[in-house]
DNA sequence: TGTCCTTTGAAGATC
DNA sequence: GATCTTCAAAGGACA
């Protein structure tokens, strides 16, 4: 039902809901006419079978009404390309509501193909000359020759990839042809194909893949400059000025994500008032942020090591004993990072918000949730992620300190001991261990370094850093080497491969499906792709490719296929 | 009871 | 330096 009344109330309707984001309405109309937030997130799981029919209806209507596309979208898309940051602060939010609430697609709340929300992804109609950009620019780290494809030579078909398949994917990228293989009629009979016939769209939760914002990363490693627009990395956390930051809209529109609802203008507030030189260092031992964090609060628990025994008796336990001991020693779980503690944060949100209980699912969700960030708001949790690296690499830089004066000093005694033993008329052949500088203390040593952001090389050396960004661009396949989403890609790569070959026959490679239509605005580009076009051949090896997407039956993106 | 799934990111290991 | 692997959280599913 919910399905029913977005795909009746069109744009407008998505500005009502939204309350105060009327301005917002140009944006709403992307990926389709429908986007009003369902107010029925209870219906999600029951829409999850929808998915597949919804997907082949959208399929159907959407490339008979590619050409018309471009007309009924709104222009102004095209102006957020020169201000992607306002873009950021105004499409935000009404999208983090439509990811349950506001479907693109009747019937499914969780169902954004492509993610329509993603202002990296998508902002303007279709234009040819746009897509070609996008595609050229993405395609490099696809152009993954059949030959290439299968690393492992004893698989004897794409069908049996196995995890080391040497494909360097953009890093959870939804292909920008996807649309080609969701919405393609060509390869797929009308129906129901199974969810796990479309590529991004996960059998079990029926969500698309979502593009991994490598294009987003580039955001993230903030110059010194725009750090200050970010907001305050622990003023998110904290209710500025009394607002509530939890608080239900007025009018009852319940945003699925309180958390997110920090509208553009709070974060301008927050941000207004930060600066790179005003950020305090992080107290180490003092969590800095309402999140419950264990390992911020636990290590003092978990983290600290017993204090080195220095008695005879366990100075002489042989190393076996001392390495057993030290294994039984509690593990130090590694500090969460920007992701987790959004999950950690979110989760309860999500599984409140709809009825999944699959962490996996959720995590799916999450995921998606995720890129949907704003980089702002993505800030603000690399930004306590550091802090708990900071404060994890400080507890184990100390713990790896105390275990050498330990290991030292038990050696020392050992040796003490044997001397005494080998030499009792020799002289004791004492070992001096060279005194520990006070000055290597890891927390002052790197946390004041780490803290401090105003210095550019700290922000560089952030997970918002320019570099993460080039490596996270080539992030390789091993993150995401499921096999199934090998599969994917294998039939990612391979449809595009047809797609494009059959667009070059055609010379309508400018007039792909409307999905495909929304490239990455140049404007919106990640900088690190705009300013180092990856090198690729520009032959795309299509007769190599078509053959295998004719040979490989679609089930290979299923899970039962391997 | 233990492992898998599923996500992203960081660290360490490996080449 | 690039690439790969492991592990953080979470909880249902499954062997």
């Amino acid at each position: 039902s919910g399905g029913g009344s977005g795909s009746s109330a069109g744009a407008a309707g998505g500005g009502d809901d939204l309350g105060a984001n009327d301005e917002l309405i140009p944006f709403q109309d992307e990926g389709g006419e429908e986007q009003e937030p369902s107010s029925d997130s209870a219906s999600a799981q029951r829409d999850l079978d929808e998915v597949k029919s919804s997907l082949v209806n959208e399929s159907e209507n959407q490339s008979s009404s590619s050409d018309s596309e471009a007309e009924r979208r709104p222009q102004p898309a095209r102006d957020t390309f020169q201000k992607p940051r306002d873009y950021f602060a105004e499409v935000r939010r009404p999208q983090d509501s439509a990811f349950f609430k506001g479907p693109p697609y009747p019937g499914y709340p969780f169902l954004m193909i492509p993610d329509l929300s993603s202002p990296y992804l998508s902002n303007g109609p279709l234009s040819p000359g746009g897509a070609r950009t996008y595609l050229q620019m993405k395609w490099p780290l696809l152009d993954v020759p059949s030959s290439a494809t299968v690393k492992d030579t004893r698989s004897p078909s794409p069908a049996h990839l196995s995890n080391k398949v040497p494909v360097v994917q953009h890093p959870h990228h939804m292909h920008p042809l996807t649309p080609l293989i969701t919405y393609s009629n060509d390869h797929f009979s009308p129906g129901s194909p199974p969810t796990h016939l479309s590529p991004d769209i996960d059998p079990k939760t029926g969500i698309p893949r979502p593009p991994h914002p490598s294009e987003l990363s580039p955001y993230y490693p903030l110059s010194p400059g725009a750090v200050g627009q970010i907001p305050h990395p622990l003023g998110w956390l904290v209710p500025q000025q009394g607002q509530p930051m939890y608080s239900l809209p007025p009018g009852g529109f319940r945003h699925p994500y309180p958390a997110l609802a920090m509208n553009a203008s709070m974060s301008s507030l927050v941000s207004s008032r930060f600066s790179p030189h005003m950020v305090a260092p992080a107290h180490p031992g003092l969590p800095t942020s309402g999140i419950p964090h264990p390992a911020i609060v636990s290590p003092i628990v978990k983290q600290e090591p017993a204090p080195p025994s220095l008695s005879p008796a366990v100075s002489a336990k042989s190393p076996v004993t001392v390495k057993k001991e030290e294994e039984k020693k509690p593990h130090v779980k590694k500090p969460l990072n920007a992701f987790m503690l959004y999950m950690k944060e979110m989760r309860a949100k999500v599984v409140a918000e709809c009825t999944l209980k699959e962490s996996a699912a959720i995590n799916q969700i999450l995921g998606r949730k995720w890129h949907n960030l704003s980089r702002e708001e993505q800030a603000k949790y690399y930004e306590l992620a550091r802090k708990e690296r900071q404060l994890h690499s400080g507890k184990k830089k100390k713990r790896k300190r105390e275990k050498q004066l330990s290991q030292t000093q038990s050696q020392q005694q050992v040796q003490e001991a044997e001397g005494a033993l080998a030499s009792k008329s020799k002289k004791p052949c004492v070992q001096y261990l060279p005194p520990e500088k006070p000055c290597d203390s890891p927390a002052s040593s790197h946390g004041s370094m780490l803290d401090s952001p105003a210095t550019p090389s700290a922000a560089l050396a952030s997970p918002a850093a320019p570099a993460a960004t080039h490596s996270e661009q080539a992030q390789p396949l091993s993150l995401t080497t499921k096999p199934e989403t090998r599969a994917q890609l294998a039939l990612h790569s391979a449809a595009f491969l047809s797609a494009k070959a059959a667009a070059s026959s055609s010379g309508q490679m400018g007039s792909q499906p409307p999905l495909l239509s929304r490239p990455l605005p140049l404007g919106s580009m990640p900088t690190a792709l705009l300013a180092s076009p990856p090198s690729f051949p520009t032959t795309l090896h299509a007769h190599q490719a078509l053959p295998v997407l004719q040979a490989q039956p679609l089930s290979l993106v299923t899970k039962s296929a391997h």
